[in-house]
RNA sequence: GCUCGGAUGGUGGAACUGGUAGACACGCAGGACUUAAAAUCCUGUUCGCCCUAAAGCGAGUGCGGGUUCGAUUCCCGCUCCGAGUACCA
């Protein structure tokens, strides 16, 4: 029989179902190795080429990994809370679960038809509520927790209580709200109830406070400060205002140094480590005041408190608090004026016009903290409220948007270092030469001064060292249907948890998805909800990321352990530890993998986990772009599209529109003109002007989306390759970790090698055939060869040059016409994970029992095999080659030496000299220096 | 603007710590089989020169320098492309 993939295919795929074939135990004796994807959303849109890249890397990983030996846990589930299906449920009324249900069926029948080893059977979905217990649950350790710094880790909010009960806030040092006020234990006891609850919910990890919010009108719900992307939601793309709002946020901040040390602990890609810190955005700075008058200062924070002496002026966000009291009375209607233009600026235009200089004198003064000069005090939109404490000193020598205000306002420059340079052109930031202009500091360098003067700044009471972060924490509450409900009443105002027995909070029925005429979010509406009328429930849901911020651990937990009442049991939270490798797309730099980390070391400070980071080692996958193709439509003289479509070639001698065509009809280019006929009536009668008599399409690279007409989804592949040819070609591609545009340009090439490896197992009348004689050594060394490539290649995730290195062996066995059974066993092995199907086939073909080849020992691979008594090698002379020489390795190198200086071709290269060096690579000789 | 990547034939891409650049595949050209086509197989394919052939010569990894016997690889300067981020004091 020739290779029939489909029937091959289906067959394996359903006999791993029936078998359960990767379903891992929890209790082995071998080393574990997890390997994770980052679970889908299930999209209605289906998978497209793209979406297995990572997959199938993964895959290839598992397999290998159970190749050699390890109990490897490779799970998949659905992040299956989120915007669209919610959006359809208002477009449509039907029930997102039933769009999540239906998306999620097409998902899997999509993944299972390429093969993937996943366990099943330890599948997640984040909108299902015995997951979203212990999302939940989680929620509620968050809330009964506070960060406490002498210990450097989150402790119950238990004995924070016994703290204040004890001590008051004496000596405490925790992280907190900014407004708190000491108090003492005698204090705390005579505090109400109410008093003490909300004292308390400045501490907790989670908490309720007035915040300034990215506000989503268009979605009805405030976002995350990673869920939008210049002014607009990421999701949707709609406008995003500031707004304040009474919100639940996550003090993630309490974790920032945590989350910024641990990156050095984790192997992950640079980049996206890189874009971690950036928004950790750690500064080490100080903290200075600047006295108005005896009760009244400014305080800012600059990471440069060695130029403290250059500034010359105050600047105050106009959001600032103390813009309205420091105000002039002459100077009112001018800060005034500027304070509504700046409203009137939406944050887009802020954002896009930061090149003019505006701002406006308060007309007040503050005393420089150690010249005891006054300093003008101006407001301007270029100082953010939210970073710092919203207000700078400015330097303008050292500072180019300083120095850009002071010229537009006519402010002094004051050259604080004598290495500053160019003054009256540009600020210079320089770090380097003595201080000038700067009594306490003068003559130093930027080291000493900085110590010197954060000193005498706290000896004044006037300033210390500070650290700021431009994390903030993160907004957790989205008033949104088609979430996971927050465990939370109200009395009085206040939040309290609902009993840890009544979880999960199920999400209640309603009759629509949208919010109420009121505003209130849509779970307002909900008039069954259990208890609804007793307690007054929280009424927004939670964000995207919670339900993926812990989702690694409950895989963890087998179908069985899921009837125990854990989030994960124990025993096997000890035995998995953590991912070994998370395979997932950059996009998740800020979000999801920041959220992530945090979650687990909080859950790690709590001792419910093990390890302080959960994912050891990360690859970003690249993005496969899709491939549009175009026609071009003649326009004609009256100025409207004719029905006549010129070939790319042709196009500059006539003017044409060009039109996505669909990339499904297009090979190699080449439109295929009676499909392109078919596909539109409008098309029926079309002319074409060929070249060479063939319409050859334009090309471009766009990202894959059904308006562009260049999806391509992996079904249509299978079913024409196959699911190895597909797992195979996206691997050839290119680099696992590089994007690249998706093309079916090679995939023959991918699939011609997997029928060539078919046809090593069988004769002409495609009868299976293995013979049982001893192969020979070049057959040997063909297999060695291979074994060690993929071992090398695997391990560094080069995937692409495994391919390649599959079909050099196969060709060189074909060319040895080898079926002998030891050498094709063995590569049955080597295959398997790129190619699961057809090695499966060929292993119960040889005669192995059927479905276990995913636990047969893994070769091993025989440098013997590969050494080889003559080489021959070119010999530069100089650096310039020059000729071929046979030299045995088994040779020293003082015998090679000898074999030079009596070789008479290279002599004649020489010019009879004595070689001054000879250079030796590897134990062969590549060059001879004269 | 800042940070981080990247640039290799007609195309996708190899070359692991500096050691025969262009593996492998696609495409293209020629050939075999065929009445013909498809499929399959074989040969060639970086560019230029030379050529009856065997062979040979020169250039060549975005551009300009440098280190080295030797650089796609390391260093300095530049150009272009991509990603992230953006008044962060």
């Amino acid at each position: 029989m020739d290779y029939q993939f489909r029937e091959i295919e289906k067959r394996w795929q359903k006999f791993w179902a029936d078998n359960q074939t990767f379903k891992v135990d929890n209790n082995s004796e071998k080393p574990k190795y997890y390997v994770l994807d980052m679970f889908p959303y299930p999209s209605g849109a289906g998978l497209h080429v793209g979406h297995p890249l990572g997959y199938i890397a993964s895959d290839i990983f598992a397999r290998y990994k159970r190749l050699k030996g390890f109990n490897v846990l490779h799970p998949m589930g659905y992040d299956s809370f989120g915007l669209p299906a919610e959006q359809y449920a208002i477009q449509t009324g039907q029930h997102p679960a039933i769009t999540t249900e239906t998306n999620i069926n097409r998902y899997r029948e999509q993944l299972d038809n390429m093969g993937f080893s996943f366990d099943w059977s330890r599948e997640v979905r984040t909108s299902d509520p015995g997951y979203y217990k212990w999302t939940q649950w989680i929620f509620m350790l968050l809330f009964n927790a506070w960060y406490n710094l002498e210990t450097d880790k989150a402790e119950s909010i238990d004995e924070l209580i016994k703290k204040f009960e004890t001590s008051g806030s004496n000596g405490l040092k925790a992280v907190s709200d900014d407004d708190v006020t000491p108090f003492s234990a005698e204090d705390w006891k005579r505090k109400s109830d109410r008093e003490k609850q909300t004292e308390l919910l400045k501490y907790r990890l989670t908490y309720l406070r007035e915040s300034t919010v990215n506000w989503c009108a268009a979605l009805g719900t405030v976002l995350a400060n990673d869920e939008v992307k210049d002014g607009f939601s990421e999701r949707g793309g709609y406008p995003v205002e500031q707004k304040k709002m009474m919100q639940w946020s996550m003090r993630i901040t309490a974790y920032a140094d945590r989350l910024l040390r641990g990156l050095d602990s984790i192997d992950w890609p640079e980049p996206l480590k890189e874009m971690q810190r950036n928004w950790i955005g750690k500064s080490v700075g100080a903290l200075v005041r600047f006295s108005i008058d005896k009760n009244a200062f400014i305080e800012v924070f600059t990471t440069r408190v060695d130029t403290i002496f250059g500034a010359t002026f105050l600047v105050l966000a106009p959001e600032h608090e103390l813009v309205a009291s420091l105000t002039t009375a002459e100077q009112k209607p001018e800060i005034e004026k500027y304070i509504e233009q700046t409203k009137k600026k939406t944050e887009l235009d802020r954002m896009a016009d930061t090149k003019t200089v505006s701002g406006a004198f308060t007309g007040s003064y503050a005393l420089h903290p150690v010249t005891s000069e006054p300093i003008p005090i101006w407001i301007a939109d270029y100082v953010l409220a939210g970073y710092g404490t919203g207000a700078v000193m400015a330097v303008p020598s050292g500072d180019q948007r300083d120095w850009l205000f002071a010229r537009k306002f006519n402010l002094p420059i004051v050259a604080i270092s004598d290495a500053q340079s160019d003054l009256d052109k540009q600020a210079d930031p320089t770090k380097e030469g003595n201080y000038i202009n700067s009594p306490l500091i003068n003559g130093l360098g930027y080291k000493e001064a900085t110590s010197v003067l954060i000193a005498r700044l706290e000896e004044l009471g006037a300033g210390k060292a500070r650290i700021n972060y431009r994390l903030r924490d993160a907004i957790f509450g989205r008033q949104r249907y088609w979430g996971e409900p927050v465990p939370v009443y109200f009395k009085d105002g206040l939040p309290y948890l609902i009993e840890f027995s009544e979880l999960p909070l199920v999400l209640p029925e309603v009759d629509k998805y949208l919010p109420t005429e009121s505003g209130e979010p849509p779970l307002a509406r909900a008039e069954n909800w259990k208890y609804r009328g007793e307690l007054e429930y929280e009424l927004s849901t939670m964000p995207g990321w919670a339900g993926s911020s812990w989702y690694w651990y409950r895989y963890m937990a087998s179908k069985e352990d899921r009837e125990q009442e854990v989030f994960a049991p124990e025993k096997a939270i000890s035995y998995w530890k953590d991912v070994d490798l998370y395979i997932g797309g950059s996009e998740h730099a800020t979000g999801h993998l920041l959220y992530s980390r945090f979650w687990n070391k909080f859950l790690k400070d709590l001792g419910y986990v093990m390890e302080e980071e959960p994912f050891k080692k990360l690859i970003n996958q690249g993005m496969i772009q899709g491939r549009s193709n175009f026609v071009y439509r003649i326009i004609g003289e009256d100025g409207r599209g004719t029905n006549t479509f010129v070939s790319y070639g042709l196009k500059s001698e006539y003017t044409t529109t060009s039109l996505h065509v669909d990339v499904n009809i297009v090979e190699h280019e080449i439109l295929d003109i009676e499909k392109f006929k078919a596909s539109r009536s409008e098309f029926a009668d079309a002319e074409f002007i060929l070249e060479n008599g063939k319409y050859i399409c334009g090309v471009e690279v766009e990202k894959m989306s059904k308006s562009k007409f260049n999806v391509v989804s992996p079904d249509d592949i299978v079913e024409r390759y196959g699911a190895d040819t597909l797992r195979m070609y996206e691997m050839f591609l290119g680099p696992l970790e590089q994007s690249k545009p998706w093309n079916t340009n090679g995939i023959e090439g991918v699939f011609k090698f997997l029928r060539k490896f078919w046809k090593l197992f069988h004769d002409d009348d495609f009868n299976f055939l293995v013979s049982e004689e001893e192969p020979s050594k070049g057959e040997y060394k063909a297999l060695h060869k291979i074994i060690r490539k993929v071992e090398e290649d695997i391990e560094r995730f080069s995937f692409n040059t495994s391919v390649s290195s599959f079909m050099i062996c196969v060709n060189e066995l074909t060319d040895l016409k080898c079926n002998k059974r030891k050498i094709l066993q063995d590569l049955v092995i080597v295959l398997a994970p790129y190619a699961p199907h057809i090695t499966e086939e060929l292993w119960t073909l040889l005669g192995n029992e059927t479905g276990e080849i995913s636990t047969a020992p893994y070769p091993v691979f025989n440098p013997e095999y590969l050494v080889e008594n003559e080489f021959s090698y070119p010999v530069s002379v100089n650096g310039k080659t020059r000729m071929n020489l046979n030299i045995s390795l088994s040779l020293s190198q003082a015998e090679v030496e000898q074999i030079i200086l009596e070789n008479e071709d290279l002599q004649k290269y020489l010019d009879n000299k004595s070689p001054k060096k000879i250079i030796f690579v590897k134990g062969k000789i590549v060059n001879v220096v004269v």
